[in-house]
DNA sequence: GAGCGGAGCGCTCATATGAGCAAAGGTCCG
DNA sequence: CGGACCTTTGCTCATATGAGCGCTCCGCTC
């Protein structure tokens, strides 16, 4: 069997990472020179032959997560490497800091999707105590959707000895009259006010296209998701769709949707932000980039983009 | 989140083999000093948390194959890692092997049995051309498996531009006599011949218990085995049972089995033995040892028993 | 509370490796 | 066939890392 350049570069790369032996060794081995060994190394690495990987259940970037807070004025980031299972991972990750958090939040926000059902699914049992969750945007109906996002809730709140508040509204009304007077339900009222006044919020964010839970649901049909982004919507957030500077898109659908306004995301203590996958990057940068959020839990991929991307960034400062 | 120490291996982790900062400059980033973040990649290494892996098709071992070859006088020796698919793997070795030979084998002596089976797969069409192949043990009959020995050979032969001749005749018959009589028979006895005659030997071997094909083919009962085994049997070549000195285990049963005797596999030029897994350690290490090969191509874990086994060897000297 | 043993630490010095440069070799085009 | 350009090579010197040692700290036992 002849000797192949490259199979010459995998019996260098054995020798080193497997048999653990020196440059020099390998070159008088291999009969070549130690720096063509080094070289043969480095293309061993760049080329895959050489895989180093560190595979960890909770590895983070440490140096991609400060240079997102200070990029962004973020108090905290979380970054998850690629892996197999990157958006379990991002979620893990979601639901470990959410269980660390000190002091415990007594009441929590959320919104639902899929994300948020993942980080439901992989807190802990026991994961605080007397915590109530509250749902901030709106969206009850027969819906199978919708029943998974109270289901969320309660998850949640279960898994911390507390009790779960769900918002009995419609995530978007047709009529501006109708949705006013929906608020002006005690109930409904009662239920914006202990939102509004949450400890910490967790949400994440909703792509501007057909896969929107939105349009899954029935408030918006996919002629509406169309007209958005043609004037500009990357993605909604607690049912609310944003511009790539975080600016609200259609003044007049805003108004009509129940649940968490902007503005009290803009002024919380604590916003946590959980957003994974190439299809969320737009509306990942208009949510740290106008301060909608004070964390951010996402991939290695999304973080990059982040600090990559050359949309100007005010975030939180 | 609390900086456990796990924690911190792996931050340390992944600016060394991710960011590609020195350990100097990690030691800075993380307030530790460049000696223990020395020792926290050595012990990120030694956890598996950092996993480094040649994946490479055809990547072999040279280092263990040259021990191999000077511990049991070998004129060659393809170790292959350890992957998900380390049978599939030493197959294709032993089929690229073959391919790569020099001169062609005129005449290819081969056994049957899985391993064999799956070399005929990876063998490419045109491997060669004009090679005679010859079934070196017997074993023809209406048994599934045996069909596949004779679609073993053929298919060996027609990717080789050749044509087999198999081995019309029980792998072992209940009586001496009846034995005598086959052998002398013209057709069986020329195929004998050629056997004897071959140029090259590929084979495997056989481990002595209840999954032998020699037991699943009908020729033996697992009791036979297991008297065998009481005697020292270690596994069969070519259909005869040897010990772990390479010595046969009962030469009645011997005298009654057709096909190429082990003398004649000693005294081959070129006799290449394909083994791997665990079960076969045994075996294994009585081929190499009694000089019943002057090739081995088997697996990581088999060439690291061979080496580290302290049963003496005398092999090919 | 003291003493002992083991583990982990920081350090010095030696070894291993990389960066950058100059030279050599190979390929392509006129 | 020769020149120009690109790639690869070997080397020097600087940098990065490891081996081994001495010291400190911690935990356990008497």
């Amino acid at each position: 069997m002849s000797d192949a350049p490259e199979m010459l570069m995998v019996r260098a790369a054995q020798l080193y990472y497997d048999d653990s032996k020196t440059q020099d060794e390998i070159g008088s081995l291999l009969g070549i020179t130690r720096w063509k060994v080094g070289r043969l190394l480095i293309q061993a690495r760049e080329s895959g032959v050489v895989r180093i990987e560190i595979v960890h259940p909770r590895a983070r970037r440490v140096g991609v997560e400060r240079q997102l807070c200070e990029r962004y004025g973020l108090s905290d980031a979380v970054v998850i490497p690629a892996s197999d299972d990157t958006p379990g991972r991002v979620a893990g990750a979601a639901a470990e800091y959410l269980a660390a958090m000190r002091p415990v939040p007594r009441t929590l926000g959320i919104s639902w999707g899929r994300t948020l059902s993942d980080i439901a699914d992989h807190l802990s049992a026991g994961w605080a105590t007397g915590v109530t969750v509250v749902q901030i945007n709106g969206g009850v109906s027969l819906n199978k959707r919708t029943s998974t996002a109270a289901a969320t809730a309660v998850t949640i709140a279960h898994k911390a000895d507390g009790h779960a508040i769900l918002l009995p509204s419609p995530a978007i009304l047709e009529q501006l009259e109708t949705k006013r007077a929906i608020e002006g339900d005690r109930t409904v009222a009662t239920v914006l006010e202990l939102a509004g006044a949450a400890s910490a919020y967790l949400y994440s964010a909703g792509v501007a296209d057909e896969s929107s839970v939105l349009v899954d649901s029935g408030y918006l049909t996919t002629d509406d998701v169309a007209r958005l982004v043609a004037h500009g919507a990357v993605g909604d957030v607690v049912g609310r769709y944003i511009a790539a500077d975080g600016s609200t898109v259609d003044p007049q659908l805003d108004e009509r949707t129940v649940g968490l306004g902007l503005d009290a995301l803009r002024a919380a203590d604590t916003a946590i932000f959980v957003v994974a996958g190439e299809a969320k990057h737009a509306v990942a940068q208009a949510v740290v980039a106008s301060g909608l959020c004070t964390v951010v839990v996402t991939d290695e991929a999304t973080a990059e983009y982040l600090l990559t991307t050359t949309a100007p960034a005010e975030g939180r400062r």
